[in-house]
DNA sequence: TGTATTCCTACCAATTTGGTAGTAAAATAG
DNA sequence: CTATTTTACTACCAAATTGGTAGGAATACA
């Protein structure tokens, strides 16, 4: 029940990104390695997980890296957790249907439901802006 | 940031205790397993990090098995997670002092603490009884 | 005294985590 | 137009965690 250096990294470069929002210039991975002391290269792979959502604008070559397409309000906490981590949900029976024979009988489900909802309804409810103004 | 089996298996052994809980008997681990289908050799390694709780009353041999020593809205469903899981905490910086050398600066923080606190709140709100009577 | 049950230790396969390495493609500065 | 910088992509790998199984000792009771 832990989140992972994976999703922990993800939310550090998104909010990289946010503070960089304003500004009319791209950010590179480079640059963010450094500023976080994340390697390069595992920036990259989680930037591939990112990429499958509609976050970002990139570009190649000098002076190239990446920007916010939206603003920071529009990225909720969640949604980047939920891209690159397996699953919010505590248990798969509460986000899949069919995934356990038991249901409707199983007397555990509505414990996985209740924190699901819950945890879902808290981290949707925050975003990146959340976090760059409090600083 | 998923339950695992094992943290599932342990609040589902403990509702099967719950619900017997009025009864004068033990309930073994045998029938734990066959009522939900868990091996019960897993159910034993389960079994053995929530003992370190003070949670059951036990009895070995014929009509031997587990009793609950305290009554089902003394045990709160976060207490069992974290009997058997890791760490409730989404990043160790948010329990652990000294365990990021970045703390202090870091940006993420107020993330991890923020989501740790709101689920904290909320596990230790919930018991065992809030789940058999809604049964 | 036999049987049922907890108690305890050791082992193991599959999966996930947390990376690294190498290279291709594109964009731009010069 | 060329060298460099940066993203994009694929493949690989070691360590830790997960999800168990196996075997037996201790104990309590019928």
């Amino acid at each position: 029940m832990k989140i992972t250096t994976k999703g922990r990294y993800a939310v550090a470069v998104m909010l990289e990104l946010a503070y960089n929002y304003d500004k009319d210039e791209f950010l590179s991975l480079k640059d963010i390695s450094e500023k976080e002391g994340i390697s390069l290269k595992y920036i990259e792979k989680i930037m591939l997980d990112l990429k499958k959502q509609d976050f970002f604008i990139t570009s190649r070559g000098q002076e190239g890296g990446y920007k916010l397409k939206y603003s920071p309000d529009k990225y909720t906490i969640g949604s980047i957790i939920n891209s690159v981590e397996k699953e919010l949900a505590p248990a798969s029976c509460v986000k899949e249907d069919n995934s356990c024979e038991k249901q409707g009988i199983c007397k555990t489900y509505p414990v996985w439901k209740d924190l699901n909802d819950e945890m879902t309804k808290y981290l949707n409810s925050k975003t990146l802006k959340d976090y760059i103004e409090r600083k």
